[in-house]
DNA sequence: AAACCGTGGAA
DNA sequence: TTTCCAAGGTT
C-alpha cells in the first residue's frame, strides 16, 4: 500500500463521511443509482432526488418495469437527462441478460449504457469490494496536486498519467473505504478553491503543497465561449387551465421531457398555436436566460390564454393537455417547470374573453 | 477529437 | 453580473 493510501485511510476513519443515503444499505443497486447521479453532480443536489428515487423504485426489477415518464420525472432538475434513460434501460438489460442483477465483471459493466470506466471501478470497488480504480473529478483534484501534474486532465496525456497514479494508489485491501476517502478527500479537504491542507493527511507528500502550486492545479480547462440561440415557448392553457405539453424526441436536449411547443420568433409562434388551438390573444410574459453547459437560450414565453383546443391532435400521445395537477408527476425541463409554476392565474377578462 | 448533454451554487 | 464547474459518458 503506497503511503497516500495508507495515511488516506487513517484520515477516513475519523473524517471521511460515513452517512450517506447509498451507503446505508450499500448494495449494488444503489450504488450504482448514486454513481449515476452523482455525474457531474454535487452530493447536496443528488440527496434529495436519491431518496425520492428509491423511495418509489425501491429495486433494479422494479426500475426495469417503470415507464420512462416515471423515471424521467424523478430525474426531472436534475440534468443530464440522458443519464435518467440510459439507467433505464440499463436496469432492462440486467434484467435480461444478467438475471436481473448488475454484473460483477468490468467489462459486461461497462458494456451497460451510461457507464465508463470509472463509474464501473466506482460500481465494483463500493458495491462488490473490488479492486478497481476510480478517476472522478475528485481524484483528479486530488492526484494532479500530490504528484504536482500539469495540464487540464481533459488532455489524454494528463488523463493516462492519472489513471496510472489511481492504480497504483488504488490498495487491495479496503478497496470500497479507499474510493470513498479519495472522493471524500476531494470533497472536504482538498476542494477546488481554498483547500484546508491543514487538515490533509498528505500534505507532507503534496507536491503542490510543497511547490505551492495548489492554486494553479488542476490546470483549468482553457476557456471557450458559448453562444446564445433563442427560442418563443408557447404556453397554451384552455379554459380549464390546462396547458398544452409536447414530449421532445430522443435527440438533443431535455430528450424524453415533456415540454413547452417553441417557435422560432412571434410570428411563427402564432402560426404554431393556431395548429393546435382556437385562440385570439397572446401575452407576452418576462424573458429569461436559461444557461446550459455548452450556450445559453433566451426564452421568451408567450401565453395565449382561453385557448380551444383543437379536435385533431387530441390523440397524439406526444402532444397532450395537462392540468396543472398532472405536472408533479412528469418529468419537465428545470425553467419549463419554473415557467409554469409561477403563471400568472387567469384573469377575469381573459375568462370573459372581453378583447374581442 | 471535440461537441454534446442540465442545473445550481460559489466566488 | 459573469465565470466557473461538480462523483462523466457517448457519439
Amino acid at each position: 500500500m503506497t503511503p497516500f493510501a495508507n495515511a488516506l485511510l487513517a484520515w477516513f476513519d475519523r473524517h471521511g463521511r460515513h452517512d450517506l443515503p447509498w451507503q446505508h444499505p450499500r448494495d449494488a443497486y444503489r450504488v450504482w443509482l448514486s454513481e449515476i447521479m452523482l455525474q457531474q453532480t454535487q452530493v447536496v443536489t443528488v440527496i434529495p432526488y436519491f431518496q425520492r428515487f428509491v423511495a418509489k423504485l425501491p429495486s433494479l426489477r422494479d426500475l426495469a418495469a417503470a415507464d420512462e415518464d416515471t423515471v424521467l420525472a424523478l430525474w426531472s432538475g436534475l440534468g443530464y437527462y440522458r443519464r435518467a434513460r440510459f439507467l433505464h434501460k440499463a436496469a432492462q438489460l440486467c434484467v435480461d441478460q444478467h438475471k436481473g442483477e448488475l454484473p460483477r465483471d468490468f467489462d459486461a459493466l461497462t458494456a451497460l449504457p451510461g457507464i465508463g470506466r470509472s463509474t464501473a471501478g466506482a460500481i465494483l470497488a463500493q458495491a462488490y469490494g473490488l479492486r478497481h480504480p476510480i478517476l472522478d473529478g475528485n481524484v483528479k483534484r486530488v492526484l494532479t496536486r500530490l504528484h504536482g501534474i500539469v495540464g487540464h486532465p481533459g488532455e489524454r496525456e494528463v488523463e493516462k498519467q492519472l489513471w496510472l497514479r489511481a492504480d497504483e494508489h488504488t490498495p487491495a485491501e479496503r478497496t470500497a473505504d479507499y474510493t470513498q476517502a479519495i472522493m471524500d478527500l476531494g470533497a472536504t479537504v482538498c476542494a477546488r478553491t481554498r483547500p484546508l491542507c491543514a487538515a490533509c493527511p498528505a500534505q507532507a507528500d503534496c507536491v503542490a503543497y510543497r511547490d505551492h502550486l495548489t492554486t494553479q492545479l488542476p490546470t483549468p480547462k482553457p476557456g471557450k465561449a458559448i453562444p446564445t440561440r433563442s427560442t418563443v415557448m408557447l404556453i397554451l392553457r384552455d379554459a380549464e387551465g390546462r396547458v398544452l405539453l409536447q414530449r421532445r424526441g430522443t435527440q438533443g436536449v431535455w430528450s424524453g421531457l415533456w415540454s413547452l411547443p417553441e417557435a422560432e420568433d412571434s410570428d411563427s409562434a402564432w402560426r404554431e398555436a393556431q395548429r393546435h388551438a382556437q385562440i385570439d390573444d397572446a401575452q407576452s410574459l418576462t424573458a429569461f436566460m436559461h444557461v446550459f453547459s455548452h450556450y445559453r437560450l433566451q426564452i421568451q414565453p408567450l401565453l395565449f390564454d382561453h385557448a380551444a383546443p383543437a379536435r385533431v391532435i387530441a390523440d397524439n400521445a406526444d402532444l397532450r393537455w395537462y392540468a396543472a395537477t398532472d405536472l408533479p408527476a412528469l418529468g419537465l425541463p428545470a425553467p419549463v417547470r419554473s415557467l409554469l409554476t409561477g403563471l400568472p392565474e387567469r384573469t377575469e377578462s381573459s375568462l370573459t374573453n372581453e378583447e374581442n
